[in-house]
DNA sequence: ATAGCCTTGAAC
DNA sequence: GTTCAAGGCTAT
């Protein structure tokens, strides 16, 4: 979760000196009393939470849903408080349907992860550093040149602990062995996707096969969600915001701003629609195991000499991603509205865009000065490939780092990357789209709540909004720098074969 | 219904 | 054996 939070101010005023692991609860300011469904919260919330997932509450706010959220208020709307919940990023998936106890679940990994990014951030807040300065010589790390990119997950084996979850600031630092140009593709490629909740093995399981998917299986209306009768719908003709909304998945639907379709405070209605589109957002932590699993297979089904390079790890990582947002974007319910055919035109169309936007964001979520941070967990200096790799990757690199400071400063938060996404997504202008009103009106209307959210959520950036629109241009020329870059690539049979990455690459080329 | 404290139990 | 999040219990 990128900083925003409006806890910010409580965070600060803290008058207890022994700063770190004490924070208060994202929810209501109360005192965090550990983990709780996916991040640090107080244990009224926890509790509060858990009952409103496992009764199937459906609260209703009596007010305009933006009701103040502390220790003493926190009681007086059930809606506005889990509303909040499901906003600063609490998982119902963790509330267990069997009601087992103890025990681990799979969100362990990501709270171990977690503490350590905060570690990581309260290290880097306490040492002001000059800047360009990378100060990445800490990590040396030896490790044997070239299977360094396997050593977070199981090379644990022979090295010592610290198993899976690379994110340990100084020691997840790769040293690149950058062969020539040979190397790697990843300026921008990347990253993540997310994959998501409940969804079954899908994509994992079945070995690699993966792979083997094409586009058009992977549109496949395999599972059609039986979900058609789902409030969104794209606004109606003339009244603009009137978002409806309702709780993915399986859940209850949420109330949803009832009656009054053009009160003032557009914030409650947005921000109820902003959850939903985060809802389908894929756990970084997950889509990082996955992908450490995935490329540890496939090492381990080669010989010894035959490792994959890096570039090809890349393309692998790349791969893996893509298929994330694949499945992000089938999931999504404004997405499934749209008929098949222009589902499959419009991924087509922006897939390296919704790549590049994902790995900006992982950047400017994780990654530390003069780094990248691969969806792996690990990261790379940015020097390293600079002075190792060709002019066309070097290039894209910088260009893609400049856009990473950019946002960085703007401070981007979860909601409106995702908004960015969907504008990428819903792009009217892709030729042959059929449902263009439709696919306009969809983007207008996630256009519409970007601005709103970042009115009121950043009222003295005044032009936040604006500002990140005009990002959206660089993301898209560097998405078609990167498809160039790839296809030549290609072309030299540098990448991996039956990728989903290779496949779109020749959906556009032919 | 809330929230503080207690019990569980897989992962480490 | 230790952790520590998840569920349970129970006065308020």
């Amino acid at each position: 979760w990128p900083t925003d939070r409006s806890a910010s101010q409580e965070l600060k005023t803290d008058p207890d000196s022994r700063a770190e692991s004490e924070e208060s609860c994202p929810i209501c300011g109360d005192k965090v009393s550990g983990y709780h469904y996916g991040l640090l919260t107080c244990e009224s919330c926890k509790g509060f939470f858990k009952r409103s997932v496992q009764n199937n509450k459906n609260y209703t706010c009596a007010e305009q849903q933006n009701c103040p959220m502390n220790l003493s208020q926190r009681k007086r709307c059930p809606f506005c408080r889990f509303q909040k919940c499901l906003a600063v990023g609490m998982r119902k998936e963790a509330v267990r349907a069997d009601r087992m106890r103890g025990g681990r679940n799979k969100f362990g990994p990501l709270y171990r992860r977690d503490r350590q990014m905060k570690q990581q951030k309260v290290l880097h807040q306490t040492t002001p550093e000059p800047q360009i300065k990378t100060e990445s010589t800490q990590m040396q790390r030896p490790a044997a040149p070239n299977d360094f990119y396997l050593m977070s997950a199981h090379a644990s084996s022979e090295t010592g602990r610290q198993p899976s979850y690379p994110s340990s600031p100084a020691q997840s630092v790769v040293p690149m062995p950058l062969d020539s140009d040979n190397v790697f593709a990843s300026p921008a490629l990347p990253y993540p996707g997310l994959y998501h909740r409940t969804f079954p093995g899908y994509l994992q399981d079945k070995g690699d096969i993966p792979y083997s998917f094409s586009v058009a299986a992977t549109m496949c209306p395999v599972h059609q969600s039986p979900n058609s009768s789902f409030p969104y719908r794209s606004t109606p003709p003339s009244s603009s915001s009137t978002p409806s909304a309702s709780s993915c998945s399986s859940a209850p639907p949420l109330k949803t701003p009832a009656q009054n379709p053009d009160a003032s405070p557009p914030s409650a209605a947005t921000q109820n629609f902003l959850s939903q589109l985060l809802e389908g957002e894929q756990d970084e932590s997950q889509l990082c195991a996955k992908v450490v699993a995935s490329l540890q297979r496939e090492q381990a089904n080669r010989g010894k000499h035959d490792r994959l390079n890096t570039f090809s790890i890349m393309c692998k990582m790349a791969d893996q991603t893509l298929f994330g947002l694949v499945e992000w974007a089938r999931n999504s319910s404004l997405f499934k509205e749209l008929k098949v055919e222009d589902q499959m035109v419009l991924l087509q169309s922006c897939w390296s865009e919704l790549l590049v936007l994902d790995h900006l964001c992982r950047q400017v979520a994780y990654s530390k000065e003069g780094c990248i941070y691969l969806v792996s967990g690990q990261q790379i200096e940015v020097s390293t490939i600079l002075t190792q790799a060709g002019a066309t990757l070097s290039g894209l690199v910088s260009r893609t780092q400049d856009l990473v400071s950019k946002l960085k400063a703007l401070q981007l938060d979860r909601q409106e990357f995702v908004c960015l996404k969907y504008l990428v997504l819903f792009n009217p202008d892709v030729k042959s789209v059929q449902g263009r009103r439709q696919v306009e009106q969809t983007q207008e209307r996630v256009n519409r709540a970007l601005m709103e959210h970042t009115q009121q959520r950043h009222p003295r950036h005044s032009d936040k909004f604006g500002q990140l629109l005009l990002r959206l241009p660089e993301v898209r020329s560097i998405s078609l720098q990167v498809e160039e870059y790839l296809y030549q690539r290609h072309l030299l049979g540098d990448l991996p074969c039956n990728s989903l990455l290779t496949e779109m690459l020749h959906t556009k080329h032919s």
